[in-house]
DNA sequence: TTGTATACTGACTATGGGTCAGTTAATGAC
DNA sequence: GTCATTAACTGACCCATAGTCAGTATACAA
């Protein structure tokens, strides 16, 4: 009799399921709006045995986060990974248009990850995680360090340092998708989203080409 | 005896005084560990006095806010204004640069900005004070246009749409600000704020290039 | 002096995150 | 089968704080 394996293979079941049910609750609602209460509820259990499995909400969020940036780097390695052959440039297209996907599909996480870093949730949060959910994060800026590298060696694009170059284009596309998710901002602006974030995605890997030789325009 | 306009006078008076203590308090604290009763206190009234002249907590920050990109406009335009004679490409580095420093300056209004139109805010906020907040935000995005328009008539530029080049750079530079705002996100890039700012700023005007002509390495 | 309007107060309510003493139920020893 | 031990779970409770409102004080006008 495995008892033990059982009960603890039972422990992770419940773990998920609360997981789950506050999957769904804040992206219902919101994670301001939503309650403890209602995630117990969802899941069926009561608001003290969320807190046993959890140590705060903030630290719930903080989970579905870090499986939000696993999935995220996982479709980067995917965009990244497809030809050998592929120019530099096409590379970081593939990569930048494979985030901004991963964020059509999942709006949700990205308000989440937006926020994540900010204010409260980073003193609240359990630092484990957190430091979890960056390592994620540079799992993904990798690849596109990568693809820059790619570029520099392939002559391609001029630049001295290369994380620069992608931190630039990262935080590019962050801003522009931050810009974009906001209904008022994106009025504001007047553009689709999608063509913004083209325009931006063109314009840094124009920004980043050897200046020298004519690549073709935007 | 102008009694009418003396009581009216002192009204604002208070107002001000309150919007004051918020901000102090606000800012010593940040938003969300700062409590109404700690602003009351400060502006030596009672909470429900706050409320009187706020209708809530959030609303007091959106006056702030407001305030703050009101500044912001002034220094984009002290920026912009400076020389006719200046080029276009030049006249964004001034821009890129005045935004830098106002944020530099006031880091905490950086913080309440990102926060702004994200989650609770815009659905708690009174609409009228959101409006204008955004008003303010296009007079300082309308610099950034008018100096995209001159480059693209100067032939320095080759862009067919001017606010999509505009809100590029915009989006950019606010990517770039929030990854450097951030101590953990910036120590997994690496890069001083400065330097990545710079870097970024150089890589939009670079990418806004003609690309045929030569005009000098990032 | 008295009536009225205005500014202000602070005790109160409502909400929701987080706690913990106590209950239930599974397991194992005899 | 019965009892002891342990782990899982519960929900009433605590507490902080945003927001309210009936009551008070003050200034002014008649």
């Amino acid at each position: 009799m495995n008892t033990r394996a059982r009960r603890k293979r039972e422990k992770e079941e419940r773990r998920q399921s609360i997981l789950q049910a506050a999957r769904e609750v804040f992206f219902e609602n919101g994670f301001h709006q939503a309650t403890v209460e209602a995630v117990a509820e969802r899941a069926e259990v009561s608001k003290g045995t969320v807190y046993l499995y959890f140590e705060s909400k903030e630290t719930i969020l903080a989970h579905l986060l870090l499986e939000g940036l696993r999935e995220l780097d996982r479709r980067l390695e995917e965009a990244y990974a497809v030809e050998e052959e592929l120019p530099a440039d096409d590379r970081l297209r593939r990569l930048g248009w494979a985030y901004f996907k991963f964020f059509r599909q999942e709006p949700r996480y990205f308000h989440f990850l937006m926020a994540m870093d900010r204010g409260r949730f980073r003193e609240v949060v359990d630092p484990v995680v957190y430091r979890k959910a960056l390592e994620a994060s540079m799992e993904g800026l990798g690849w596109v360090v990568r693809a820059v590298e790619q570029g520099i060696e392939g002559k391609i694009f001029d630049t001295c340092d290369v994380r620069q170059a992608a931190a630039t284009l990262w935080a590019t596309l962050n801003g522009v998708l931050e810009l974009t998710e906001h209904p008022l901002r994106r009025e504001m602006v007047g553009l689709k989203s999608k063509t913004l974030y083209e325009a931006a995605l063109e314009t840094i890997i124009q920004g980043l080409r050897l200046p020298q030789k004519e690549q073709g325009g935007v």
